[in-house]
DNA sequence: TCTGGGGTCCTAGGACCC
DNA sequence: TCTGGGGTCCTAGGACCC
């Protein structure tokens, strides 16, 4: 029979950092801008569990951090380190199991033959043990058939722990979670969820499906299909990256046009570079920004065809963010918090370096560079 | 005392086409 | 003068995840 194990790394970017000076072991450690060596709008991206003790967590302002545990150690990301580790670690999976998706920086499904719920927590004991000792690294992993429960699962195991569910005791494993560990299910949806009354996984079971439907729509049938212990395993095609961005938070609320257009060329040219390495074309430009209130607004167009070419980039981008400014004029003209560009709609670069519209000459969707807006978008 | 950066998927409406 | 239904693409916004 197929399992999977689950496997998911404890306080990720903290135990990388770890390991290169475990003299910090035991110690309250977190990844993240200090905010006594400069200014900064930034927050904690991982915490210790010392650290956690003191109510240090992901995301958590770091003002707030440094208020809540002063004798903390700070530690600046290193994200370059953080992707390498993580190429390690698949890696180490790849080599003892038969098939292994990565879900994300520092989780992972891996696919293995067991016979039963006692063989599964076998290999899973094995597995973490081999990544304990191989790559110095605390690992938590949940084991299930199904991949959504195996992940539940590791969530239970948190930290440094197994969790095995065999299919037999899926749903009353289930059934007294809060409805929140569900992923998917946030603090929206768990709001709805609980007006309807659900407040726990077995409560769907309990509770009318017309009033969860009404609550959640056609989400409704994967929650009831997961309360039953039988979820469908539907997997996202794994056809390369969506989408890729660059964003700032300015240091004080920006509202200079010409700043706003340096900054929006930097990140628009540093967006570009990293399309470039990966070898991506695109066709989608996104200009986000969050503004000083925290409401978000959004714009993007589409060309006709793909380019990889980043003088159009960075043009459509500021003509994009001028039109988002001109929308909001209207009304407010509220600062800019954070301002972000996302190219989207992307494609592997063709096999040959010529441009995609040498390819397509005579047609009349042809444009030089592939730079012109589709009729539909121009209009 | 505030609230990052990089992603994913879903929905709904309008335009357009057959 | 009035009448479909189905399908695709694009845009905007929302929710969620690590």
């Amino acid at each position: 029979m197929r399992w999977i194990l689950y496997v998911d790394m404890d306080a990720y970017y903290v135990s990388c950092e770890l390991r290169d000076r475990p003299e910090l072991a035991g110690r309250p450690v977190i990844v993240g801008p200090d905010p006594r060596l400069g200014p900064t709008r930034g927050v904690v991206l991982s915490a210790s569990y010392e650290a956690r003790a003191f109510g240090i967590r992901s995301a958590l302002p770091v003002l707030q951090a440094v208020r809540l545990c002063p004798g903390a150690v700070w530690i600046p990301a290193d994200h370059a380190k953080y992707d390498a580790i993580a190429r390690e670690v698949r890696l180490h999976l790849a080599g003892r199991v038969p098939r292994v998706v990565a879900l994300s920086i520092d989780e992972a499904a891996c696919e293995v033959d067991a016979a039963g719920p006692d063989e599964a927590r076998q290999a899973a004991l094995d597995l973490q043990s081999s990544i304990r000792t191989g790559l110095r690294l605390p690992a938590s992993i949940g084991a299930a058939v199904h991949r959504v429960v195996a992940k539940i699962a590791s969530d239970r195991a948190k930290p440094g722990g197994v969790v095995v569910v065999s299919p037999e005791e899926t749903a009353s494993f289930l059934a007294p979670l809060p409805i929140r560990a569900v992923p998917g299910v946030g603090p929206k949806t768990a709001e709805r969820l609980r007006l309807a009354g659900v407040e726990r996984i077995g409560d769907v079971l309990a509770v009318r499906p017309a009033l969860v439907r009404r609550a959640v729509g056609s989400f409704a049938d994967e929650l009831l299909a997961l309360a039953r212990g039988v979820p469908e395993d539907h997997h996202r095609d794994e056809g390369g990256p969506r989408s890729r961005s660059a964003a700032e938070t300015f240091l004080e609320d920006e509202g200079d046009s010409e700043r706003l257009a340096a900054s929006l060329d930097q990140l628009a040219r540093s967006l570009a570079r990293s399309l470039a390495e990966e070898r991506l074309w695109f066709r989608s430009v996104t200009v986000a920004v969050r503004w000083e209130d925290f409401g978000h607004g959004q714009r993007s167009r589409t060309m006709a065809s793909a380019t990889d070419d980043p003088g159009v980039l960075a043009a459509l981008a500021a003509r994009v963010l001028a039109e988002l400014r001109a929308k909001e004029s209207a009304g407010r003209r509220r600062k800019i918090r954070t301002l972000s560009v996302s190219a989207s709609r992307l494609a592997p670069a063709p096999a040959t370096q010529r441009r995609l519209d040498a390819f397509v000459a005579g047609s009349d969707r042809t444009v030089k560079n592939g730079a012109r807006l589709s009729d539909r978008a121009s209009s």
